[in-house]
DNA sequence: TAAATTTATGCAATGGATTGCACAAATTAC
DNA sequence: GTAATTTGTGCAATCCATTGCATAAATTTA
């Protein structure tokens, strides 16, 4: 009944040309100490034989798997589903299976799954931090096991890693400056919480454009919020009912640039003949609204192939510690919410 | 240099009790032929010393992996990134690691992943097959291995194998229905190529509802598109320079419902109030809209758990072939596209 | 042609856990 | 108190591929 077709192991092939299973390895691992012509016959029969090298008893005898850890905190987002993309892309042909994981933003799920994950053996961990997180003990973990640590998007500060970022603040400062080509000179600025790193350089891209531009930076153009649709209607609603002066409004999150439009929209406000409005991250909705929104985008699936890519590197130099520490610039991509000039046809 | 702590071993437990590593191992398993007291001693020690199985020893002796592997089109919608979620949340507190794959809507690819997760042994494949897939050898090669395979989505025609579906008739028929409620009763159906299987069963819910309201069903009625939102735009436009009247349109995605929704604004027709628009697959967008679009959820991630526990439930069957047929009933979630009695405040 | 090298292959242990079989110790039966 | 059981452990093989060491075969050197 069970006609499971064996798996062909060296020893079939070694039994099969009268030789045995360690010549048979060496042919196939390309030992110069083989003949060429049991080489030849080696991979002949491997072919024929359908075989494939076990996964398993490679990773008991060698201690490396082939497999790494990849931890986002969301695989549903579009942010992170791309880099997951990215890393596949990368890591995929090189014979590295990817084990994805989601810490739910939370910092104990983050600690369990690393440690499942040195329990697996891994052999590297490419991860963005949780939001929660505040110790690093677990990553420090990883370093001790001599594995390849990568931050992306979100990072830690522990020694003998490596990351891949967005050039944040200079995504704020091509927002900003976008912004004031378009004549605008009364821009506010709506962040979520300062204290995060992202946000902090997003806001200073911000004022750096300002300042190349002579335009005076004014704190009470500095709205804060969180990052949804709501808060974006609340933030629009406190700049309107302000008696401060507005041309654009920067938004450091696409969702709050939405709350933001619709506000606005429902006061009347002239997008973008009254205030322009920009957004950040490129949210696959952006290009889909009655008025397209102007954003930036960060590039997820570049993100994950550089992150990948830095892993290859320290597995390549045997992990040796190659501190890496990237920064990705990101694009802007004008719309309807921002460009002055736009005509609806 | 090399400070790795060597990860403990039965041998270690066995060592340090004066014990062989074949009792402990029997202790760790909780053979009934161990005494109490030796169980005992063993559970105490390997929690000391930290010890875990190591899962590659297993896979090598036992040709059990506990992975399963994940198929999907593309990681990056949020339709398959929430069934990834809901396989996820279900296997992974079970010890089964989740191996993702994606096919990019190609064949070969498809038939690469599959050959790859046969190499690597997985316990069993859960796929949503890709759009262009047109033969099954692939998909009985697994059953060959006695493996078990579920299909989610979509499905093939395979014995043996399981699925998880939505129940798109139902689908197509609430909707339909929702608009009958609204008071229309000239309801266009736009359709994506018919001769899948999802098309054609929300087109059939669509027929189903009408007729059960007696409304006749008239041909004149149904258009073609592609699922995107240009195809949608020209959808509309045939729609309205026909001389045909109506009074709502189902559409048979979201994004062929949003480009419906751009161009009959353009053409100054109200919307709900000269003509509904339904849309199917709740897109995240479909929320975020200036007008809101009433759509037809999926679930998704219910979708996931489902075919999970319908791959637990053959594992705990010991593979015993068991052809799961599973139909999940969608929901329609109202808004502002179809509301007839809807006031914007 | 014998001796010294070089080249190619075999042997056997290793990595970690499981399990059929054998056997010793403890328990029960008579 | 001895025989018959029952219970608990140990031994050793197995899953598959790799690799240090030993050795046979082929080649070169003298």
């Amino acid at each position: 009944m069970n006609n499971l077709k064996k798996k062909a192991t060296i020893y079939d092939i070694a039994s099969k040309l009268n030789i045995t299973a360690a010549t048979v390895s060496r042919a196939l691992n390309d030992s110069e100490l083989i003949s060429k012509k049991t080489k030849k016959m080696v991979l002949e029969s491997a072919h024929e034989l359908k075989y494939f090298k076990n996964r398993h008893a490679l990773a008991l005898k060698s201690g490396r798997t082939n497999q790494i850890g990849l931890v986002v905190p969301f695989i549903n987002r579009h942010f992170f589903s791309n880099i997951i993309m990215g890393v596949e892309e990368e890591l995929y042909p090189k014979g590295y299976q990817v084990m994805i994981f989601q810490s739910n933003e939370s910092e104990k799920k983050e600690q369990d799954i690393i440690d499942a994950l040195l329990k697996n053996q891994v052999d590297g961990v490419l991860i963005s931090v949780s939001k929660t997180t505040r110790t690093k003990n677990h990553f420090n973990k990883i370093i001790e096991n001599n594995l390849p640590l990568i931050f992306f998007d979100r990072k830690a500060d522990v020694d003998n890693s490596s990351s891949v970022e967005t050039d944040d603040e200079f995504g704020g400062k091509i927002a900003t400056q976008h912004l004031i080509d378009q004549g605008c000179s009364h821009i506010a600025y709506v962040s979520v919480d300062l204290n995060l790193s992202i946000y902090k350089n997003r806001f200073k891209g911000y004022k750096v454009a300002l300042e190349a531009n002579n335009i005076d930076f004014d704190s009470d153009l500095v709205f804060q919020a969180n990052s949804d649709v709501i808060s974006g209607r609340k933030a629009a609603r406190q700049i309107l009912s302000s008696d401060i002066k507005i041309d654009a409004i920067f938004c450091s999150s696409d969702y709050i640039a939405l709350g933001v439009i619709h506000e606005l929209k429902d006061n009347n406000v002239n997008i973008p003949e009254d205030i322009s409005v920009v957004g950040f991250s490129n949210e696959p909705f952006t290009e889909l609204l009655d008025l397209t929104l102007t954003s930036i985008e960060q590039n997820p699936y570049e993100m994950g192939k550089s992150a990948a890519r830095v892993f290859l590197d320290q597995v390549n130099a045997n992990n040796a510690i190659i501190e890496h520490a990237i920064k990705l610039k990101p694009k802007l991509y004008v719309r309807d919410s921002s460009l002055k000039s736009f005509q609806k046809t």
